[in-house]
Formats: structure tokens, C-alpha cells, sequence
RNA sequence: GGGCGAGUGGCGGAAUGGUAUACGCGCACGGCUUAGAACCGUGUUCCGAAAGGAUUGGAGGUUCGAGUCCUCUCUCGCCCACCA
């Protein structure tokens, strides 16, 4: 296509000035107002960034450029996140060690978004796997450590050959249901290991209660809130000959309508509430789930099984009989591994009584007095009590409360509250990741490596670094890699006896639950951070992100940050103030991109032959930030020839008094749209806004050179190499200094007064639709607006005779008649 | 099954309760070209020759006025999924 500039050229000499002097920089303590704008940082997977890194940083980059104009000291930094499978795999494949791809993939990222011209300080620029860095991060898991909240603990945990253990984040529902692993797809399946785990349900209320303090999108908080699932309850123990079964439940108030006590198939001491007779068939059932565990005990059975036990416990309520059964449906992982079955009550209670003929009984009407048949449907409301002894009559609210209060008093339960959120497995048989900085003495009891309060100490002993080795694959038996070094392995503990080192080490989570505190002071050796430099960066004010991270990383590291906050070791409860997620860019036939569908998007031709002004412009044009789009070439034709374009425009540029007085209303507006907009992050709406300018400045016999100047900074977040080219030629700017660059100019400012105009036409309206158009003075009055629509030849016609009955006037807005 | 979000031209999308379809793509016609590409100009929601009428997934409602607010409903997307 024909062009109009050399993009290469121009983009190679700014992109040089602007890094080696590096204008981005962002200051610590300076006077200016700060805004921290973060965007997740990638994992080093190629060798260059590809297209969705793009989309992801594109908008941010703008936005803080447009803060930084308008006279704020930002902070739009940029890292490495390396550890972890994703740089792991691809040096597998490559057959190259995880040191050596990350320091080329990172030099090529860092390129990667030069080329793009985003304005970071790269003085700010971290590496997870790099030892200064991850030094840190153990200290910060000692903290933990010190604190209890990372232990060790055999627990059911999602396994598969080729990748390990792996979190319950990491592990996705497939097509027929059946787990698999979220990296690779790998058919995973429940094993029980000993794990690291962080105790985030600690949290849970914290994490809860601090969203408010946040500004997140609704739907940001429902979502963190609902994966925390706070559920509260009651635990009730129902007595038997041998050790009561204690059960978890949202209605105590229901517990007259129990017909059964279901455990699950791995709880703990099932065998005790199993009779003889019964003895082999819950054997054969409890294999079988297992076996179904161990497969596809997931795919999703809305199929409920189970088999009855054989013995009864006592209902403490009503002291009747209740049979217990076991049933896979039933999960040891949550409350007590034990539920009441009320099947009138309860949906899936109601399922399992059906099949296998257990009482249904109503114990609570609706309020109302409405007629329910609990046998053909459970009623899942509050309500009444009834058929519940001296509790009937009484609303649910308060039996639950009296139950709970009871069954306190006399020792057969408590007020319980329960989360859906698991601990966190915290320990992967990986190689390229932190070592977990912890050994195991000679009695099998663990010792941090160092006091964290120990200053010395930690500066001599951490980071326990990772070795370097070329044996670094899984270990088919899903032991970690690390326990091959053999030399390594061996240690002493702090008294000098011999000890082993842990060889797990910790998930890619790590790093990136606190890389936000490490940029604001990247280089310190005493700290993970300045307590005074956090002060002043801190919250982050932006924060964009990957919507697959809202449940994970998002909840991670706001846990991370919760408990530093109460150790006092950063100064806010919160880390990010706000959050925007991004959607995602699809190959141009509208598919996700993958290299076997052959619509991969190549960012580096796409700066090669459109320049990154014409696709950084197009991935701002495409659609709001959070929405998902396919790739259109033909986009980017038409943001580059928008850019050529502004060289033709060029030659109208005149300094002459009278220049752009046609334009001044237009010029103005767009200064105050493309203000607005940016502030709301609308950055689409913007390159509207510049278009529409473009094509009256083509029509207009010339443009003053003050708008063109206004124009150019307006342009100068979006094309940041044209923009600086074209300032710097107005300017007859021949040499660089920094201080004449056109991003640490001060953005325009619009004369309000140049939008109005005396005169306008308004709409009329009757009966809601648009039958004419009056024009009038500004603020006319009701009066001589009446006249107006009175006497106008389309009002008269449409009436047709008709009187008019009411008269609404919107002042310099519309006229509505009623007839 | 639950939660959240979204439905506007052929397409991406725009619209503080106030002239729906801005801006761009595509397409059509014209120009420039030996020709094509590229570029430039004009037009382009739909029906209709026009007058006019219809139109924001569908059905109701509130309002002088609804893409926007309320109720019901359908479809799609994302997240979660037996959490008692």
C-alpha cells in the first residue's frame, strides 16, 4: 500500500531517544500527583509478544500516557513473570534450560514492546526467576511460615503424569465433563499427597469485607465473593453407640424432617456406622467411587447412588431413628464430610430420597400459606415451622437461632461458618521454580532456612537458589526434580546437624502475588520494598488484567497483600484500587488463535508492515477494552491510512491569524470528547473523535497552527512515534532533548466558549415522533418557542387540525407535543 | 443447574431518558489508471418510484418521549458446578 511516512525510520530514531534517556520515568516521592497503572505482566512463552499481549497493554499504555500529559508522575511498569510451566515448556521444547529461554525470551519481550512504544520506565523492569527478585518472594513465604499459615497437610489433590500436582485453579471441566488440566489438557485425577498449602480460608472474611473498600466492577466482587462461598450454618451431631456423626447445615431448622445421615464415601471412621451384613456392599460401593474418583468421578451426574449402612443414629431433636447411608454426592472435602438429608426441604436431598425411598416429610410451610407438595418438590424457603415439636409456628429464622443456641448450651453442635474456598496447594514437583526455603531435620520436623527478622541471616542465606541443572523434566513418577541433585538435597539444619532440603518448589502463583510491591522499588537488596516508596505508589490505581484471573491471581494476591498489611508490612489493606479486565483478540475467522488453526496473528509483521502507530490505533479503535473481537486487517488499512492522512492535513497548517476559524468548534469539542473519554478509558470512541476532526480539516481551507499543535498531543498517547515526529517538525525542533518531547507536553485545553453556537435547530415532536425542526435562539423562552412550533408549515401539516393538548419544552433540547 | 454479562445495519461498533444507526469496515457508482492494486470523491438501516412507513432479539409496562428504566420471555457468551 502507498504510505506516507517511513514508519520504520521514524519509529527507530524516537524509540532510541526516548529509552536512553528514559522519559517514562516514574519518581519516587516526586511532587507531582502519582498514578500507579499496572497491567499483568506476561509469562515468557515465545520470542516475542504476541497479539493478545497487544490488546492487553495497548489501552493502559495510552491511558497513562494521557495522565502523564495531563501532569501526573506515573508508574506504568513492566516485568517477567518466568517461573512456572509456561517457560518450562517451552524450553522443553526447545531443548534448552529454563535460564537460558528466559533471558532471550525476556530481551525479546523487552523489544517486543519498545517496538510498540509503550512508556515504561524500564529501570522498573523485574524478572520472577531472577535470584534478587525471588529471594524475596521467600522471605515472604517464611512469613507464612512464622505465621502458621503455610504448612504441610496430606490432602486430596488434582494429579496427573505429565505436569504433577496441580491447583484446583489449574484444573478445567472438559467437554464430556471429565477433569482435565488447564495447560496442556491432560486427563487429571484426585491422589492423595502431602502439599504446601497457604491457609487463605483464614482470609476469607478479610477477603470478603475488603472488596468494599475497593471500586471493582460488580461483577468482579460477586464473583470473588461467590468463589469464596461463605455459608453459615450450623454443625449438629447426631448421637449413636460409638462417636456421634456430626453434620453441617444451612437449616437446623429443617432437622425434624431428616430422614437419613449421609456420609461420604472417604470418611474418616465410616466403617464404625457400618454393620456387618452391610459390610460388603458398602465395600463394593466405596471401591467404585474411588475408582470413580481416581477417573472421571466428576463427569456430572445429576445421577445420585448410594447405599444404606446398616445402622442408625439418633435425630438430638427429635430423637427418632435416622438411618445412616453413605453416598458418593456427598463431599469430604467440605463441612464435615456428613450432611443431614432433608428431602423436603433440600433439592438434592429430595433426588436421592425419591430413588432410594426414604420419608419425605414437610416441616416448613411457605409464609404466605401457599400450597406446596414437598413430595413432587422440595420448598427450598423460609417459612413456617410445622411438624417440629415445640418449635412449630415459629419462623425459620428464629428455630435456627433457638436450634443453634441449644445444641450450644448442651454440647451437641455449634454456630459454624463454612467457605467453598480450599486451602491453597501451594508445593509443585516442578523444577523451574522458588524453592520452598524450608529443610527437614533428621526427625522429619521442618525449620525455615532463616529467622526473617534475622537481617544477616537473610542476607547470607537467601535466596536458597535454585541449582542450575540440565536434568530439570518432570520425573515420570511425579516426584520432584529437584530430589535428583542429590549434593544439593543435602544440607545442615541451624544447629549444624545434617538436614534436607525441601526440593518442591512453589506454582507460578508466587511471583505474581506481589510483583505489583516490587516495582516500586525493583533494586533494593535489604527489602522486598521501602516501606515510605510503597507509601507513595501505593494503591495501584489501575489495574488491567486477564478475566481467567479473577478467582485466582486477582484473590492471590490480595490474600498475599491482606496479611502483609497485618504484619505491617505494606501500608494499605488493599493493593488495587480498581480493576478492568480485557477480552480477548480472536484470529481473523473469529476462532481463538492456535498455531493448529493456522490464524495466528504475528505482532511482529503486523509492526513491520503497518508500523505500531497503525496497530496500536486499531487495537484502540476495535471496541471497548473488556469485549472479545476477531482480527481484521482491514482495520488496520484504515487506521494507517487515518495516519498517512495526517501528512496530507500537514500541508494546510498555516501560522496566519485567520487559519481554522471554520474548525475552532470542531477542534474545540474533540479536545473536550477525546478529555472525557479518556478519563472513562473509551479509547475508541476517541479515534472517532480524531477521525471526525480529520475529515473537516480535509473539507477546511486550513488548519491554525495552534489546533495543529492541540491536535498532535491529542494524538501523541495513541501514535506516539508519528506524534512526536510531527511535533518536532512544527516545532523546527531539529535536535533530541527530552524536554521537548511531545509526551511530557502539557495536554490541551478547550475554550468552552467556541462550542456553543446562538443559534440551533431542535427537533418537534408529536405524539413521540419527530415531525419537524425549529430553529431558535439559545435559551429562547417557552413563550416565543410556542410561537415558533405554532407557525411552522410541518407542525401545521401534521397536526392537520388536530389541537395541540400539552406542550413540553426541553430547553434548547427538543419540543414534545401532545394531541 | 447456579452466578454474571450481552443482544442495535452485511460486519466491528456509537448514543447523560431527548432527532437511533456517530466513526470505521464492506459494498455500489464515479474519478485516476492500458489494466489491476493503491488512492480520491459520492452514496449506503430496511420496505417503497415517491409521499410515507417500519426498525435496537420477542411480549408487556412506566413516561410527553425508552436502545437506555421495570416485569416476563427467548438466544448467545463467560465463570462456577452435587459446597448441604
Amino acid at each position: 500500500m502507498e504510505t506516507k511516512y517511513d514508519h520504520k525510520q521514524i519509529e527507530n530514531k524516537w524509540k532510541e531517544h526516548w529509552y536512553r534517556d528514559n522519559i517514562y520515568e516514574a519518581v519516587d516521592f516526586s511532587e507531582k500527583p502519582k498514578k500507579y497503572i499496572l497491567a499483568e505482566l506476561p509469562y515468557p512463552s515465545g520470542p516475542y509478544l504476541h497479539a493478545g499481549h497487544m490488546m492487553r497493554y495497548t489501552v493502559p499504555d495510552v491511558y497513562s500516557r494521557y495522565l502523564r500529559m495531563n501532569g501526573y508522575n506515573v508508574m506504568y511498569p513492566m516485568g517477567w513473570d518466568a517461573f512456572g510451566l509456561p517457560t518450562e515448556g517451552y524450553a522443553l521444547k526447545m531443548g534448552k534450560t529454563p535460564q537460558e529461554v528466559t533471558e532471550d525470551l525476556a530481551k525479546g519481550y523487552k523489544q517486543s514492546a519498545q517496538d510498540f512504544g509503550y512508556g515504561i520506565d524500564w529501570n522498573r523492569e523485574i524478572t520472577t526467576s531472577d535470584p534478587k527478585y525471588y529471594k524475596w518472594t521467600q522471605w515472604l513465604f517464611l512469613k507464612f511460615f512464622e505465621n502458621g499459615l503455610a504448612v504441610q497437610e496430606k490432602m486430596p489433590v488434582w494429579w496427573c503424569k505429565e505436569l504433577g500436582v496441580l491447583a484446583e485453579e489449574e484444573v478445567l471441566t472438559g467437554k464430556n465433563g471429565e477433569k482435565i488440566s488447564e495447560r496442556g489438557s491432560y486427563a487429571v485425577e484426585r491422589k492423595m499427597f502431602k502439599q504446601w498449602v497457604l491457609k487463605i480460608p483464614e482470609y476469607a472474611e478479610k477477603l470478603i469485607d475488603g472488596l468494599k473498600e475497593t471500586d471493582f466492577p460488580d461483577y468482579i466482587k460477586t464473583a470473588q465473593i461467590n468463589w469464596i462461598g461463605k455459608s453459615i450454618g450450623a454443625e449438629v451431631d447426631f448421637k449413636s453407640e460409638d462417636n456421634p456423626i456430626r453434620v453441617f447445615t444451612t437449616r437446623i431448622d429443617t432437622i425434624y424432617g431428616a430422614s437419613a445421615v449421609i456420609i461420604s464415601p472417604e470418611y474418616a471412621d465410616l466403617y464404625n456406622f457400618v454393620s456387618e451384613e452391610h459390610r460388603g456392599e458398602v465395600e463394593t460401593y466405596v471401591k467404585a467411587a474411588k475408582q470413580k474418583s481416581e477417573m472421571e468421578r466428576t463427569t456430572i451426574q445429576k445421577d445420585k447412588s448410594g447405599v444404606f449402612a446398616g445402622t442408625y443414629v439418633l435425630n438430638p431433636f427429635s430423637g427418632e431413628k435416622c438411618p445412616v447411608w453413605v453416598a458418593d454426592f456427598v463431599l469430604t472435602t467440605y463441612g464435615t464430610g456428613a450432611i443431614m438429608c432433608v428431602p423436603g426441604h433440600d433439592q438434592r436431598d429430595h433426588e436421592f430420597s425419591v430413588k432410594y425411598g426414604l420419608e419425605i416429610r414437610q416441616v416448613v410451610k411457605p409464609i404466605d400459606g401457599e400450597n406446596t407438595d414437598v413430595l413432587k418438590e422440595p420448598f427450598t424457603g423460609y417459612g413456617i415451622s410445622i411438624n417440629s415439636g415445640d418449635y412449630s409456628g415459629k419462623t425459620s429464622e428464629q428455630v435456627i437461632k433457638e436450634m443453634t443456641d441449644k445444641a450450644e448450651k448442651e454440647g451437641f453442635g455449634k454456630f459454624k461458618i463454612n467457605y467453598k474456598l480450599r486451602d491453597w496447594v501451594f508445593s509443585r514437583q516442578r523444577y523451574w521454580g522458588e524453592p520452598i526455603p524450608v529443610v527437614y531435620r533428621q526427625d522429619g520436623t521442618l525449620e525455615a532456612v532463616v529467622d526473617t527478622k534475622n537481617v544477616q541471616e537473610v542476607q547470607e542465606k537467601l535466596p536458597v537458589e535454585l541449582p542450575y541443572t540440565k536434568d530439570y523434566a518432570p520425573s515420570e513418577n511425579g516426584r520432584a526434580p529437584l530430589e535428583r541433585l542429590v549434593d544439593w538435597v543435602q544440607t545442615t539444619d541451624k544447629n549444624g546437624n545434617p538436614a534436607k532440603r525441601e526440593t518442591e518448589t512453589m506454582p507460578t502463583w508466587a511471583g505474581s502475588s506481589w510483583y505489583y510491591l516490587r516495582y516500586c522499588d525493583p533494586k533494593n537488596e535489604n527489602a522486598f520494598a521501602d516501606p515510605e516508596i510503597l507509601k507513595y505508589w501505593l494503591p495501584v490505581d489501575k489495574y488491567f488484567g486477564d478475566g481467567g484471573h479473577t478467582t485466582a491471581h486477582l484473590l492471590y494476591s490480595r490474600f498475599w497483600h491482606k496479611f502483609f498489611y497485618d504484619l505491617g508490612l505494606v501500608p494499605t489493606s488493599e493493593p488495587y484500587k480498581w480493576r478492568m479486565t480485557g477480552g480477548l483478540l480472536l484470529g481473523a475467522d473469529g476462532q481463538k488463535m492456535s498455531k493448529s488453526r493456522g490464524n495466528v496473528i504475528d505482532p511482529k509483521e503486523l509492526v513491520d508492515y503497518f508500523g505500531a502507530d497503525a496497530c496500536r490505533l486499531y487495537l484502540c479503535f476495535i471496541g471497548p477494552y473488556d469485549e472479545t473481537y476477531p482480527w481484521d486487517d482491514h482495520g488496520v488499512k484504515a487506521t494507517k491510512r487515518f495516519i498517512d492522512n495526517l501528512f496530507l492535513l500537514k500541508e494546510k497548517v498555516s501560522s496566519e491569524v485567520s487559519a481554522g476559524l471554520e474548525l475552532e468548534k470542531d477542534y474545540n469539542l474533540m479536545v473536550k470528547k477525546v478529555t472525557e473519554m479518556c478519563e472513562d478509558l473509551k479509547m475508541n470512541t476517541c479515534v472517532s473523535e480524531f477521525m471526525i476532526f480529520a475529515n473537516a480539516a480535509k473539507k477546511a481551507s486550513s488548519i491554525n497552527i495552534e489546533q495543529w499543535k492541540g491536535y498532535i498531543k491529542l494524538l501523541a498517547p495513541f501514535i506516539p512515534f508519528v506524534a512526536e515526529e510531527l511535533w518536532h517538525e512544527i516545532n523546527n525542533l531539529t535536535g533530541w532533548d527530552k524536554k521537548n518531547s511531545v509526551h511530557l507536553q502539557e495536554w490541551p485545553k478547550f475554550d468552552a466558549s467556541k462550542l456553543t453556537e446562538n443559534t440551533l435547530t431542535i427537533p418537534v415532536q408529536i405524539n413521540g415522533k419527530v415531525r419537524a425542526e425549529i430553529e431558535l435562539d439559545r435559551g429562547a423562552d417557552e413563550q416565543s418557542v410556542e410561537n415558533l412550533v405554532r407557525n411552522n408549515s410541518d407542525v401545521i401539516k401534521s397536526l392537520d387540525g388536530r389541537q395541540i393538548k400539552k406542550l413540553i419544552y426541553v430547553k434548547d433540547k427538543i419540543v414534545s407535543l401532545v394531541v
